[in-house]
DNA sequence: CGCTTTAAAATAATCGATAAAACCAGTATT
DNA sequence: AATACTGGTTTTATCGATTATTTTAAAGCG
């Protein structure tokens, strides 16, 4: 079918896979980065014309997503983009911080040198990398999100259960789309990175109690200042 | 559309939803009940003719399922039912002992008398409901089947985080492809009905240790029955 | 023979058109 | 004033046909 696109807005990278999938990779990216916002009605045709393409490819795509929660379905009645409500943030990083201290626990103890080295390399672009690209105001950097990222991915990623993995990888996810919401000024009023550092030790060298301490406050602060900032932000979105 | 489904051979019940949506729960529950085995080919048209629809309700339909595990999907390839691994039955109790553990524990501490009746009711009907049709062997009941999914699933009810609910949901539902798959004689060697009856006071108690490790016993013995047998059966899927 | 290359068939993905709900405003009714 | 109806419009869900891609089979060739 690719009889060459006639890419609208913004350009679908089908190469090598479906339609579906193109579609689903961007919508997903535009949810996550705010070209969506939450409870945003995304009607087919809209969304078609939006990436060039018809409306299997958008449905199929949607489907999936609302499958994993990040958009929501309702039978003859449409999809749009799941809503975010702020009295949620305290239970879903309870639960995130209470999940991957059992995920990082498993990891710790089947540490292995190729882990190690993967988050060595990854710490240490960490650090070589800015997170913001401005310096008076936040502007976020895209090869930090991108980076840090994966650097709590790597600290899972000898955990056993794929399961446990995945669903970490989904609250991660989640709480992504608070921080997007509220992220703004009051940046880097924390060192973030000797957070990560000390969890990077505690980690390689098996204190397995350190490690979890540091990774639940890690969470627990970004929390808290996330959620200060909607305030200060008012940003109310329980409509 | 509903121009009057020419309904082939499972009756579809498209009344109040849509076809996607029905061909989604008759799928599901054909996974399930092993209308088709883990590895089976899912063709569009294929499945679209069992129940009596065209390729977009099924692939929306398909396309759901996979983004929940139960079915592959591979671009350009189509989609076939998750297969099942053995040698991951093990990590799959490990995790969902652990993350139960959590769970309960938060629906204990939330406990209240509407939802300690509802426990009590299913603990009731569960012991008015016979495991298996027959009695000199295996034939499952359906009815008990059901009771048994919601007095689990019941017992986690007031755990305040939906995250944890619905992941444990997701868990129990890849627990009991490996039940279907391996049950069959050697049931009832078990008192399961004196398990339930010991977890539900220990849980109405608020006896959350004695709880949570009944609990995990529960799901242990099961998993260990089901390798067993599973052994015996000379089933080795990871083919 | 074993390894490409080519042709044909099967399967997957997508589009465009159409039927059926849901939505919406304006009007009538209690 | 609130509720219920009504006709037109928008949006959703679905089908049938079309276009790509993968797979299979056959043929060619060293």
């Amino acid at each position: 079918m690719p009889r060459k696109p006639a890419l609208a807005n913004q350009t679908l990278d089908a190469s090598g896979t479906t339609r579906a999938s193109a579609v689903y990779d961007a919508l997903r990216s535009d949810i996550l980065h705010g070209g969506f916002k939450p409870d945003d009605k995304l009607k087919v045709d809209l969304v078609g014309a939006r990436y060039g393409v018809g409306a299997s490819p958008v449905r199929e795509a949607l489907n999936r997503l609302s499958a994993e929660g990040l958009v929501t379905r309702s039978d003859q009645r449409g999809f749009s983009v799941a809503a975010l409500r702020w009295d949620d943030l305290a239970t879903l990083t309870g639960t995130r911080c209470q999940v991957e201290a059992i995920a990082l626990g498993e990891s710790i103890a089947a540490r292995n040198p190729a882990w190690e080295d993967a988050l060595a390399l990854l710490v240490h672009r960490l650090s070589r990398t800015t997170r913001s690209l401005a310096v008076s105001h936040y502007v976020p950097n895209p090869e930090w999100e991108a980076l840090h990222r994966q650097f709590h991915g790597q600290l899972l990623a000898n955990c056993p259960s794929r399961w446990l993995r995945d669903f970490c990888a989904t609250l991660s996810t989640e709480a992504y789309r608070y921080r997007q919401l509220a992220a703004s000024r009051n940046f880097s009023s924390r060192n973030e990175h000797a957070e990560h550092l000390a969890l990077f030790h505690a980690a390689i060298e098996g204190r397995t109690d350190d490690a979890v301490q540091l990774l639940t406050d890690h969470y627990r602060r970004t929390s808290k200042s996330v959620s200060e900032n909607a305030e200060r932000l008012q940003i109310h979105p329980q409509v």
